[in-house]
DNA sequence: CACTAATCGAGACGGTACGTCGCGTCTTGTG
DNA sequence: CACAAGACGCGACGTACCGTCTCGATTAGTG
């Protein structure tokens, strides 16, 4: 006893084929990489994973929330380490958002996705949660800096990743292509003395 | 003699009503404030201008490129002043582009034409020229700190302009309503910070 | 002996809840009353009747199959007594058809019913059908017509039924409303008449 | 001077291309011949012919109006002659009304069309229209009849014409195929004994 | 008492049509 | 030429209905 209302939930009516998911989110991708944000409509969607329209707005309210999962599935902080020493820690920051934010397919979703956030509270929501991990983590860190006598007492977080994402975000979208390793070095060295106490 | 050029091309047929401009890029401004980007339609803007679609596109490639003269017309660094102490100038500087991207026109606007931006390469070239003088005027007040000791001497204006205008995008689109006066304080004094020696 | 496949039909599985079958015969006629042939969906109907549509699927082969069911249950001569003189039977029959076409449910039902016979042979049959007993009785009765002499001998119950189906039809489905029992008498006359020797 | 109304109406805006509408009429007609009611679709008719949905829907409120004019063009009395015997006339009222409403596009178009009528009033009266010139005419002929002692002096045209588009209604609707010339004599002939003084 | 087989509810599935909207171009008549 | 008016081709939108299907859970009769 205890779930009733989980197996009732579970239970009912047809479940979902797990295989139309994964296909129409592969198709937003494909559709992203090969002709930018323009080519992917509801339709062409539908059409590429081999489903319909229907099946998707059964899944997703529109069509900005399954770009929004197809671009940028998971945490950002997947694959970040933070450990050594403050310069480098800020380094792994601003590399990994740009590499999240810059990959072919994060470059081609992000403006129109950033254009439909001001529509959908819900997406707004979504896209920031993506962020609550390296938040976190940076907060941690910074701490840490502080005890260390590594920061100022004042640094906060929240605005060293705004800094961090405004940057990627200004470069991808005013000056695509100057974002190579020196930017991303020069970028986290500003950031760095900028905590110096 | 001289403007030759200009009286053939002015002379030729009924001259365009001067009118019609201004009432476009009103119609512009009226409906971003009223419902926002989505509220910007060429049937709509040209209605309530009291004109047409014809008469839009005689003056106007298309409407991204009316929407970004409504929403941001003439130089960015037109109230600029540099010359006092370098903090509070960067001051200046972020305040200032707070200012106009976060107008509520230019809040409104903003998301829709940056997505557009891809689009059209010329509206990314009309966006980027906004810029320039505060750019310029930026390089000067660098040289002139490097000069006087007040920053390092690998500061490049143009890192700290992105800077600036990323923390402003980062906070417009995905924290709205945080971009307070203090927080302009707390990302010029971070700026200030990481320019010193 | 006898049913045994009766018997192995019935036996096998669980059996049909019969009062499905009742409540889905009820939602289409209480639809078509409030909302009339556009309101009785497969969807619509299944939820009035409280059950689902595969339940209705089991049943009839199509939805237009349940409609004609729901509209036009049993034989249309039910309660047709043939037996008066040749007017007062053709009044019947004239009353008769009326009543039952021109019914709430009936007009409601008839004119979708009618455009979906031409997709459905074997809807087409069963509507066909229901006149059988009419169409048996009115060749009786006008064979006797003949041998009393109150008819001429090449009148055709086929042609004499036709018309007065066709009456109501028209009436129906081009000047409803004016059906009234005043249209009825002189309809009768005007048959009558026809079929004088 | 004195329309200046028609003047405006006339002059504003670019013109509708008059071909267009010549184009979806014979859309239909193609459609309807080809493959029935149900082939008759708006993007379809469109299609075939080489425009757009809402160019369509700027000519009609909805199909089936569009239907309907294609299917019915012009006035049905339009070569109906009345002046022989009434027996001939009376042949010639139901020739004409089968020969337009079983006509291949007629049949196809006209189970669904008349399915339609109850949601589109509009279209309904256009439809009633289409009889007027036949009702008239019908109507002067039995006055003469009467006058002549050919008819009795109740007989009313609506009556007759309402069972003579009934008959073949029926005979469309219930048992196509079976309205050969020989049903035409044996109705004609039923109607003009129903005539009689 | 298990086993079998059809039913029940719920709801997803592929398919197809709907009517609307926006874009940027075009074609008129009138200044 | 410009201008008002509005039709044009194009293509996307989100919704609705159809008839089928796949589940897990009943609900009889049968072995």
């Amino acid at each position: 006893m205890g779930n009733d209302i989980d197996e009732v939930v579970r239970g009912a009516g047809r479940p979902r084929d797990p295989r139309i998911e994964q296909a129409l989110l592969a198709a937003v991708r494909d559709l992203l990489t090969e002709g930018g944000y323009a080519a992917v409509t509801v339709a062409a969607v539908a059409d590429r994973a081999g489903t319909t329209k229907a099946a998707l707005y059964r899944r997703w309210p529109a069509l900005p929330h399954l770009i929004h999962e197809a671009a940028f599935p998971g945490e950002l902080a997947q694959d970040l380490v933070l450990g050594a020493d403050l310069a480098t820690d800020l380094t792994g920051v601003v590399r990994g958002t740009r590499d999240t934010l810059c990959s072919p397919i994060g470059a081609a979703a992000l403006p129109g996705l950033l254009a439909e956030v001001g529509a959908w509270p819900d997406l707004h929501a979504a896209m920031m949660r993506r962020f609550g991990g390296v938040f976190a983590a940076l907060e941690d860190r910074l701490q840490k800096a502080v005890r260390d006598g590594d920061a100022h007492s004042e640094a906060r977080a929240d605005d060293v990743l705004r800094l961090a994402i405004g940057a990627v975000l200004a470069g991808l979208l005013l000056t695509p292509g100057e974002l190579d390793d020196a930017w991303v070095d020069r970028i986290s060295a500003t950031l760095t003395r900028s905590l110096r106490p």
